[in-house]
DNA sequence: TTGATTGTCTAGCGATGCTAGGATCGAGTC
DNA sequence: GACTCGATCCTAGCATCGCTAGACAATCAA
């Protein structure tokens, strides 16, 4: 059985090498740039090697988003972890998440413009997804307030960051006031 | 000259039955459908024809969402001008914004998650926008509060409205919840 | 060595946005 | 009223897209 396995480890290598190189594509020039074709090519492989791994595009644009969740999990429970009390977590919470989305804008994209066939806040949502959920609930819990139901308190902190993120890189929000703006909205939305 | 105008007019009136043709196909079967031929086809025009009006898709997504932003402006200033205070004002104004959004979400989509080739809060922003965003402005200027520049909460508060209709939209967030997430977000936002 | 299975590639389908070039029509002139 | 000429529109086609069928090659078991 170790020629099988021994495949199916190329396989996965080859797995994650279709999913960076479609990351690396999108955020150098953006996901229209990433075809089927310009993909196949730099993975160095025939476009249908793309279909024996994903069902189509969509499941690729999936994949980044799911590998995009978990690094935002985990920058998001750095950032909390390394700050000190309610109010200061937040912030740091609220900042990691926008420099997130700023640095990395073709990932955020696949995780929240493109439709990448995934199921939010349903039984089958993946694993990153709620983990990524999980950890903004962490933090923004404790700030809910009185009489408030956490899960319904991250939900909106996470709307409000979301709507400033696209906004902002989509150009509908001057840039520059973009710590005022932070801000005013932990202040406002967080009650310590 | 009365047969240039004649003309004129008849081109203008050609140009509107575009627009429109996109809306109505974009919010029956999505922006996917509005393809040139089907467009050309409904309009019962040739493909060509659009692009003596526009320079492209882009163009003709962009003219929606200038249509959209005029109709979110008077939508707003509608429910704004029905409430009595300010609060109550506010609180009209989220939910007539969430309710176009989700009665038009085509419309919506073509004003800030398509790139209609539209520039924002810049110099040649064209004037629906910017009215659309004045609309804001007049209501929630006067609750953001001590201190706080009104422009900057108004585009704190849009940014949030923003996230919620499109998380809700793209079915990220649990819609039964809407009105109060919607009440969450007055009642911190806003100073009364 | 042979036969079968697994893996990969070439070639092609239908559809997309967009455009070049020819056909057609109608306004203005004799 | 016939004719010219410019504006207007359509047919046909290009390059590219996501995706797939079928031929081919490599690898394994017998």
């Amino acid at each position: 059985m170790s020629v099988q396995e021994r495949k199916e480890r190329e396989r996965a290598v080859r797995e994650r090498l279709i999913v960076a190189t479609a990351r690396e594509l999108a955020e150098q020039q953006g996901w229209d740039a990433v075809t089927t074709r310009r993909l196949a090519e730099r993975i160095e492989y025939s476009q249908p090697v793309l279909y024996s791994h994903f069902r189509g595009k969509r499941e690729i644009i999936g994949a980044v988003a799911l590998e995009g969740a978990a690094e935002l999990a985990a920058v998001v429970r750095a950032a909390a972890s390394a700050a000190d009390g309610p109010r200061e977590r937040v912030a740091a919470l609220a900042r990691a998440y926008l420099d997130f989305a700023e640095r990395n804008p073709a990932v955020y994209d696949a995780m929240f413009q493109l439709e990448g066939g995934l199921a939010f806040a349903a039984e089958d949502t993946p694993e990153p997804l709620k983990d990524a959920f999980a950890a903004l609930l962490e933090s923004l819990g404790e700030v809910a307030g009185d009489g408030v139901h956490p899960g319904l308190f991250t939900e909106l902190f996470w709307a409000a960051l979301h709507g400033v993120a696209t906004l902002t890189r989509a150009g509908r929000l001057p840039p520059e006031y973009l710590e005022p703006r932070l801000e005013l909205l932990v202040d406002r939305l967080a009650i310590t």
